[in-house]
DNA sequence: CGGATTATTGAGCCAATTCAACATCGGTGG
DNA sequence: CCACCGATGTTGAATTGGCTCAATAATCCG
């Protein structure tokens, strides 16, 4: 079950993932980085130590997971495509990973290997931006972890299942008029783990939220919010709705001039 | 009950927490920083845009918050002296503030000067450190909420209180012989905001572990654990262990730079 | 000393869990 | 194509951990 497999080059780039332009813009006609093709359940251990690899979500769905020594699991984070994943240097063994929810493509950046070149480079100035949008992924992530704490240590169990579907119409969502239809492969042990609930507690609120026609179930795996503002109302604060399109481009930005140079040498 | 207090230049430099090294060495002889004396209750809002300065917290306890519409409270983070704080730059407004638990005075740096100043000299490798630096301060704090999301998440309120005074033990604790004696500030709801549970709940716990005998509480704020490795065994993880020395010299190292830079300009 | 704040303890309640039975879905092979 | 099976999801009943409310005790501070 825990099986990884790991293609290099293009592979998978047939499919709309990979017409992404992160993945076009960092591997280019010559494909210098390496494609990690995860299936649910696949894991990804996290080397303690330091972070020297960053991975770009191009299609699927992650989460960033911890365990305890009883086999309780808990969710920090999840991950969409666009999303930049980046491991933790805990000089402790922390037990966290990365584990797909889905069929998920990742695009791995070696940070060793960038701050490698950008030594031996005359710019000093371009290979500290490499940190700069580094420090920026973190932050986001930081963000996104500190509402999450206000969720798990303040928000019952029907707050926190509320909130969780309209951050999954935000960042997920196909809006469909007033209405947003999402696509969403977690299980419900899954946003169990997430929440801090259990299956049964999820099950149960969802079938309050289908009664009460807040939100639509046309199968195990979508949902849909007919009107959100509705929903939101019921919350004790504001959906955080988190910048992410433009922290990818500097991001991008960065990394596309080291893909360039190092193709230069290469050649 | 929400007044400020500022003070600039070396006020409060008697005690014991202006003889501290950090403080030292960024103020030098000639007081280029401000303090900020914050008194129980004082709250610093955190301006929402982006995080331009950072504090490093000389004495006292204080506490990153986050409260909600109805007034629910939660704490999201504690820091002890030698602790270096940063706001966020969240485009919403998160509703964050940063709380003092007793008399706490802080060293305010103004990163937007320290940028100015980089842009201005010749040496564009050394300004970047700052945000290096500014880097492994947010990357600790993202550590530390990784872990308290386990713990809000997954652990019931005996684990949590545990865990909690052994991880104050390991911050704040002065060791005598085997046992670890305490001096925490923090009232009970304090406790119980930070673990996402209420006051009664806490006490409840504490005179348990009182009557187990596997912890002291000779005052109200104060408590001593007689043999931590007991305490420990009770919890389904290690107890985390964040550094946090190394990572401050570093960040003062490169601030010390800057200071006498500044100084010589001042001349 | 007196008054306000903070902490403790008890009784009752409720939300979320556990345990168990059953339903639905998706995939595989006959 | 259907039957079957395992995995996943739903629902109900009983239990319990933590909360609410209320009364009392301890502590702090002017």
């Amino acid at each position: 079950m825990t099986h990884v497999s790991t293609v290099t080059g293009h592979t998978g780039c047939d499919d709309a993932g990979c017409q992404h332009r992160v993945c076009r813009s960092i591997s280019g006609p010559k494909p210098l980085k390496r494609h990690k093709v995860l299936r649910r359940g696949d894991r990804l251990e996290l080397e303690h130590g330091s972070c020297r690899k960053v991975w770009i979500l191009l299609n699927g769905m992650t989460a960033m997971c911890v365990g305890l020594a009883d086999g309780r699991r808990q969710i920090l984070g999840l991950d969409v495509p666009g999303g930049i994943i980046c491991g933790m240097s805990t000089g402790q063994h922390s037990g966290a990973w990365i584990e797909a929810f889905c069929d998920t493509v990742l695009c791995e950046l070696e940070l060793q290997v960038a701050a490698q070149f950008q030594a031996d480079n005359a710019a000093p100035s371009d290979g500290m931006e490499v940190i700069a949008n580094l420090f920026s992924v973190i932050h986001q992530r930081l963000e996104r972890y500190s509402s999450h704490l206000v969720t798990l240590g303040r928000l019952d169990s029907t707050e926190r299942v509320t909130l969780f579907l309209l951050d999954m119409a935000i960042r997920l969502g196909r809006p469909c008029g007033q209405a947003v239809f999402v696509e969403l492969p977690m299980t419900r042990e899954d946003i169990a783990d997430y929440l801090g609930l259990n299956t049964e507690t999820i099950s149960r609120i969802f079938t309050r939220l289908k009664k009460s026609k807040l939100v639509q179930f046309p199968s195990r795996s979508s949902f849909s919010i007919p009107e959100p503002e509705r929903l939101e109302r019921r919350l004790p604060l504001p959906v955080p709705h988190h910048m992410s399109l433009d922290q990818l481009e500097t991001f991008l930005s960065t990394l596309h001039g080291h893909a360039a140079s190092f193709d230069g040498v290469r050649q």
